[in-house]
DNA sequence: GCGACAG
DNA sequence: ATCTTGTCGC
């Protein structure tokens, strides 16, 4: 369950886009087997506080969205935002993080853009292949791309072009609420991650997995290791 | 040069 | 992301 760690984190911004460009062929676009048999969703965010990142995961049941297990894993901030590049801020928080998980999870939603990225190698694409497991991008806000806004009833969508490249969706997943950049992280197709993402909302405009993940990133849920960990 | 820009 | 309380609307 330890992630291969195939290039490092200790680079510059252009090193960050060059290693982004050499990845970006690793994504496969292509529903995976397991998404047929889905058991555990989780969802990874992190914070940021005090000059330090705060990397949660929570892993819950899929049919019943409840919380099966959680990690938290706090590190010193070592790269500065950039857009584009936020994987190279976030990720090296989430690898242990993610290593602390017990459970296996069958698919992982992130807080952030898949392929809907200027290299299409996004935080959701980047965790996807370093992970070898299927994700999805969950994004709060557009980073690329046009659309046309989505009607107002929850699962309405439409689609996010670069140019004449279909990279995402914009999603409502509730009524009258902004909505959500969903892209393909890795391992699935954007129909599915869509279908996905709306079985995952519970009348909130995050899906749950993202939704608990960012209280837990923010400290809001009863401490892992508390309840969850072994 | 100017504006845009995941979290 | 973070700094921060109440408040308007479905």
């Amino acid at each position: 369950m330890k992630p291969h760690s195939l290039h490092p984190w200790n680079v510059t911004p252009t090193e960050a886009r060059e290693i982004q460009e050499r990845f970006r062929n690793h994504v496969l676009q292509k529903n995976v087997a397991r998404l047929r048999h889905i058991r555990h969703v989780a969802g990874v965010d992190v914070s940021i506080k005090n000059n330090r990142v705060i990397a949660a995961i929570v892993v819950l049941d899929f049919s019943s969205l409840e919380i099966i297990a959680s990690s938290i894993h706090r590190q010193p901030v070592r790269f500065p935002y950039v857009p584009g590049l936020l994987t190279f801020r976030e990720c090296p928080a989430l690898l242990p993080a993610y290593e602390k998980i017990r459970v296996e999870p069958d698919l992982v939603l992130v807080d952030g853009q898949g392929i809907a990225h200027p290299r299409r190698f996004g935080l959701a694409a980047h965790l996807g292949v370093l992970l070898g497991k299927p994700t999805i991008g969950c994004a709060k806000s557009r980073l690329i791309g046009v659309y046309e806004e989505p009607h107002e009833e929850a699962g309405c969508y439409t689609d996010l072009f670069d140019g004449e490249e279909l990279i995402g969706a914009v999603l409502r997943t509730r009524t009258n609420v902004k909505p959500l950049f969903i892209s393909v992280g890795h391992k699935i197709e954007l129909p599915t991650a869509l279908d996905l993402v709306l079985n995952c909302c519970r009348g909130y405009r995050l899906p749950e997995p993202t939704r608990l993940a960012h209280q837990s990133a923010g400290g809001l849920l009863p401490s892992p290791r508390a309840r969850y960990e072994t």
